[in-house]
DNA sequence: AAAATTGTTATATAATTGCTATAACAGTTA
DNA sequence: TAACTGTTATAGCAATTATATAACAATTTT
């Protein structure tokens, strides 16, 4: 799987390999069970710091997407704790769904946008690169 | 409507501000045409610095929820352009998708998840306080 | 056994961000 | 005139982000 930083972006380097490697598991080109580079191969590759590697890993780690091993590196490993992850979510959209409110988008064409979203990532299951 | 600040959240202070206000109008506490406090009462009412509620302000305005006007103050004025906001919301729910699809939460199960934040909001509208 | 690689930890530095403090300005309102 | 508005400017401080080295113990590889 192809990561990239973009040293333009606003977004931290760190999140936006985070939210890469998310998108990788949720698109099935990661599995379960799979090694993530070392922090040190990956830095070197994309051209950055091996400690903000770390802290992307970091990152996962405490939001359950993977584990960290000394022998393995990082591996996949989903938490299973759903009830939490539900919590988490339900803030993480919170304020996107006020604005909605705010701009008279209708719960109809919210669940639209949600679709459109949640099918461009889990239709691009199995797909390679 | 009463706004506060938790000075203990990692969430920068202008940034609560900011989604408070959103929650205000999407729940109708506040609407369209209204005023917004001054900067200096805002930013005395809740002990911050004038400076960081105008940042709220200056972030709520490129946003398209206010209009600042050197008379009347920052006054609630919605932008009509739906499409620009639909793709931000896109984007903005895009991160918390691909962790449900990791998670193995289905799209009828975020349906339900979405309408139970977005419920939370809507049937708040016209209550006051 | 030796060499290389793993995550981890420790400093140090620089740039940026968030927040505050103070001050001043032009325009508006009372 | 006096009091208020948003706006702008400067300065300082703390925290964050990212970098650069360096070293350590544990594990693999050779």
């Amino acid at each position: 799987m192809i990561l990239r930083v973009d040293f333009n972006s606003d977004e931290a380097l760190y999140m936006q390999l985070r939210n890469q490697i998310i998108f990788g598991i949720a698109t099935g080109r990661i599995r379960e069970g799979d090694s993530l580079p070392s922090v040190r191969q990956l830095a070197e590759y994309v051209s950055i710091n091996m400690h903000t590697v770390n802290k992307a890993y970091t990152v996962l780690r405490e939001e359950g997407f993977v584990k960290l091993d000394r022998r393995k590196g990082a591996v996949v490993a989903l938490e299973a704790d759903r009830k939490r992850v539900v919590e988490e979510m339900k803030e993480e959209i919170a304020v996107a769904m006020a604005k909605a409110v705010c701009r008279g988008i209708g719960r109809e064409e919210v669940h639209r946008l949600v679709d459109e979203v949640y099918d461009a990532i889990a239709n691009r299951e199995e797909s390679e690169e």
